[in-house]
DNA sequence: TAGAGCTTTCAGAAAGTTTTGAAAGTTCAG
DNA sequence: CTGAACTTTCAAAACTTTCTGAAAGCTCTA
């Protein structure tokens, strides 16, 4: 193994290597994003190597490029393959497993909005409608309106969270980002 | 302390008790949704808890309610007050210091987008480009055109974020949530 | 300006997460 | 079948994050 110049200076250096860092630069990149969006650095940096080089590779490519495990890629690759990011296919007369990445982003991203983060706000959403009917059944009693003020509070919750919600759906319904109305009025107020 | 019933069946249990119960489960929920949301659990339960009560409650009073030391009290009130999510306000004749909940919730949402979503983007944005010039002029020489292939899928990555960068910059300059015109064409395509 | 009463800090403990690498499991050509 | 080639699993290691509680630091009142 060579050295490895840390000058990023792109002094002697075959282009070769020159262009390693540079995929490198934007899986770590990458990888930031989505550890950044709750997934595991790993992941990022492999679907980038894959999304980027266009051609398929192997695990042991993959652990190889990236320095990590057998195993840690074996997670990563599974759990990118459960999130539809990747895809498994095998070459004939070749006993490896090779990995392709998902090349249309906006599914992906879509996809993650629909079963976690949507799933995420249901969850809360339950819980706030839950509790409030609760409190307004517990207020009825002669204990002055203070429980019905938090029940109020905790409507505004509901309300906020519902909005989220839409949004999300609107975003995932429609299988595509649009811009464009969302910035039709610059700035209305405030 | 009362061995505290497990049941959630309102069985026998004061109405004070059934309320704090009411009252930890949303703040358990607005804690796990924040937690996800990349804060500090405790964070999202002392707001919540703030914001529910809807009057100023000092350290100590937190640190009993949501059983977490003082020191953990110490730096989710901090850094909550950081993002601007709770006050801390002083009463006349008490040495303590209180703290109250920021209600305008969209507030908060949008400095969130702002200061660290949107910083996050734009520092993967920078690599993005950065790269991807780098590899055209990599590319000019005779080795084929693989290298601008890579450039060009990276381009792809580019365009995207900036929808990425766009949709957060209008959320957060409009100020609010503008739903209506994102659900105005139900689905188009796909 | 002394000290009671709070708050913040911080080192270490606890909890949680990710990675490793070896062993077990699979698959397939011969 | 058999065994070589590859993949998955999993317990332990390494690392990261969060929490605790005692001690240091403030800030008023008297």
């Amino acid at each position: 193994m060579t050295p490895a110049p840390t000058s990023s200076l792109d002094a002697e250096m075959g282009p070769k290597e020159q262009e390693r860092r540079l995929l490198h630069e934007v899986a770590d990149a990458v990888g930031a994003l989505m550890e950044f969006w709750g997934f595991k650095r790993v992941m990022g940096r492999v679907w980038a190597l894959l999304y980027l080089r266009g051609d398929a590779l192997s695990a042991s490519d993959l652990c190889e490029q990236l320095s990590i495990s057998s195993g840690a890629a074996s997670m990563a690759l599974s759990e990118l393959e459960h999130w539809a990011v990747i895809r498994r296919i095998r070459k004939a007369g070749d006993r490896r497993e090779y990995f392709e990445a998902e090349t249309d982003i906006w599914k992906m991203i879509s996809r993650v909005l629909r079963e976690r983060e949507l799933a995420q706000i249901e969850r809360a959403l339950e819980v706030f409608e839950r509790v409030r009917e609760k409190l307004r059944s517990l207020a009825a009693p002669g204990e002055r309106s203070r429980l019905e003020d938090i029940a109020e509070r905790l409507g505004k919750l509901v309300d906020l969270t519902r909005v989220g919600r839409a949004l999300l759906v609107a975003m995932v319904q429609q299988g595509r980002v649009d811009l464009g109305p969302l910035m039709r009025f610059p700035r209305s107020r405030k």
